[in-house]
DNA sequence: AGCCGTCATGTAATCGTTTACATTGAGCTT
DNA sequence: AAGCTCAATGTAAACGATTACATGACGGCT
């Protein structure tokens, strides 16, 4: 273990009195404070001499701008906000991570807004945007943000760049990023049906959520490929959450007819259904198969490990960032980008049992 | 499916053309920008006529004060940066949930900094800090924030009020908030002990790490306790990811003589040790038992559910943030506060084997 | 030689607040 | 009635950058 020096255990005490101004550089350069700015932002600008001197003098001095100033002149903060539902989920942190990353590269900060199902927040965080203090915001929730139920935000004045991520907004026309929801339900749909399976459930995440209505979809469309006539008693509810999927295998347990396979709209919903099934004595995949949706990490190290979507969740992070910066820096921005998922085939989805399985 | 308005689909557009400012509102209340800023932030200091046309022009408009000015007059962002080795691993998240909730209350904001195992970053974050782009930063990685290798941070000027969480820092002068790891581990320990086990293996996290010095001081506290002697091969190497857990357990289902009980410095990798195991046909609890540290949602949630530690997280975060605003707003502090865990005995851990256990 | 465009630089206005200091008048004291 | 205190308000100077506009020097062109 290393010696600490108490005093300075921070790293961020001492040094100069007060923090040196553009002025102090200016003056120690022998030029003017308009080309100490020049020689920061456009550096081609400034002769090659008066460049050399002003970064001399920025080194001695420590200089380091003044963000407050900056933005209070430019109108640019270099901060990007991030509304999420929820922080305490594993499915946003590789996202955020994605996101965090992309900015951090371009120059940017993250500010985290955690909705946490509150409409409190959700105005605070929008009047908070407006309020200058981002200069655009990426959007993880499904909601029209910033809108007041009676349709007409009055904390909004000034109109703020934003991207769409994962809970796509049908007719926005904010750029969108997102991942084929419909088209991956669809596939993992047909695999459970491949597996000789005619009774496939479904539990569903949140009935309001944009997202969860394409992967209901694509159950469906993946259910008319196999022409299996769609049952809604093989729909089950479900919040996207460990206990919502616990609830929905006790359900099944419960039942007297059973269906042969369960596709859960995201994984924590499928672990905890295959915890339940476990509880009551049904194997998986002998007796049913279970899949989900994500691919989180955990998805790998349950017994039996889950079938499920994988989807390239920092890369969607990334690609939101990199959009947004673009549409921040006045590039053209990609309005809409769809990345590919991938079926995950593990041990919770095996050939549909016997009785359940297609007649020849 | 509610219909929507394309064109006002994102809630922050339209309006005025251009934000209302302090002079505005003054103009309309027939006073002047003093007695409105002052109606503001002390409203017991201006008449209450004066007050109450001030807050009638301020709804008129829409004024919201513009916090790039605010912060450059008054030196205060009301942001707070908080630093974290990765975003990507759920112990963090509902930590984050807690200080997010609690920043939130007292009127501040939240900026990430991922560390992400990049020195670099580091350097940047902490140079951002003192930059003036935050009031104060918890900090919940165990290093000395804003040092560089030298010793001296060059990008350091101001002092940055800190809290640090979870990695508590030795001898540090800031104020910290923590789980006694130490105190837990002794308790786990002393628990799989008396389950009948003389071998209890340990699987550590970073070395580097100041909590898992912690923890790993209170394992041997409790093997003191139980009288059985330390025995460095029951130690294994780890770095709190599924991935190290899925390798230790590799190890010791290689091992002739195995230990009876694991206890795992973090629930991933005891996760991925069970994952492990269960490949390598042992079977948890009845040939091992495991246990983790941290009680993160899915431990509930394996086969079999995970015997742990649970942390309080939440409230670890809640509490740093009101140490640190406390701290930012000149109230006195508390220099250090502990909070309490709780020993969470679940499916993974039983009576030792047989030939595992203390003779007589 | 005179004109003009370009380049490097400087001067000073500007961004929108907060707040130190000044001013006013009302109410009290002596 | 003069003097004093105090509350309520106003005036204007910061805060520290960016940037529109002005300036001067230089070189090339006619």
């Amino acid at each position: 273990m290393e010696e600490l020096d108490p005093a300075d255990v921070t790293g961020l005490s001492a040094g100069e009195v007060r923090a040196a101004r553009i002025g102090d550089v200016a003056r120690l350069a022998g030029v003017s404070t308009a080309t100490v700015s020049r020689a920061l932002a456009n550096p081609e600008r400034v002769s090659p001499e008066a460049r050399a001197r002003v970064n001399a003098a920025i080194a001695q001095v420590g200089y380091v701008p003044n963000p407050a100033a900056r933005t209070l002149r430019s109108q640019k903060t270099r901060m990007v906000l991030v509304v999420l539902p929820t922080l305490d989920n594993v499915f946003f942190s590789k996202i955020l991570r994605g996101i965090e990353e992309a900015l951090f590269e371009k120059g940017y900060g993250m500010i985290i807004g955690d909705l946490d199902g509150s409409p409190d927040k959700e105005a605070r965080f929008a009047a908070f945007a407006s309020a200058g203090r981002v200069d655009g915001a990426l959007l993880l929730n499904g909601h029209l943000f910033g809108q007041t139920r009676d349709g007409r935000g009055p904390a909004m004045r000034t109109s703020v760049p934003l991207v769409a991520l994962c809970e796509a907004i049908p007719g926005a026309s904010i750029p969108q990023i997102e991942v084929d929801n419909r088209a991956a339900a669809r596939r993992m749909t047909g695999y459970l049906a491949s597996l000789g399976n005619r009774r496939i459930a479904y539990v569903c995440g949140p009935a309001d959520n944009v997202l969860e209505r394409e992967r209901f979809r694509g159950y469906r469309d993946g259910l008319r490929d196999a022409e299996i006539a769609f049952d809604p008693d093989l729909v089950l509810p479900g919040d996207y959450t460990l206990e919502a999927g616990a609830v929905a295998g006790q359900a099944i347990a419960a039942r007297k007819v059973r269906p042969g396979a369960v596709f859960c709209s995201n994984d924590e919903m499928a672990m905890g259904l295959m915890r339940s099934l476990a509880s009551a004595g049904i194997r998986v995949p002998q007796d049913i198969s279970v899949a989900g949706f994500d691919d989180i990490e955990f998805a790998a190290m349950v017994e039996p490990s889950l079938t499920t979507i994988r989807q390239p969740r920092r890369e969607l992070g990334r690609t939101a960032a990199e959009v947004l910066v673009d549409l921040l820096e006045g590039r053209p921005a990609a309005p809409r980008v769809r990345l590919k998922t991938e079926l995950v085939v593990r041990a919770s989805t095996g050939p549909a049992p016997r009785k359940a399985r297609r007649p020849a």
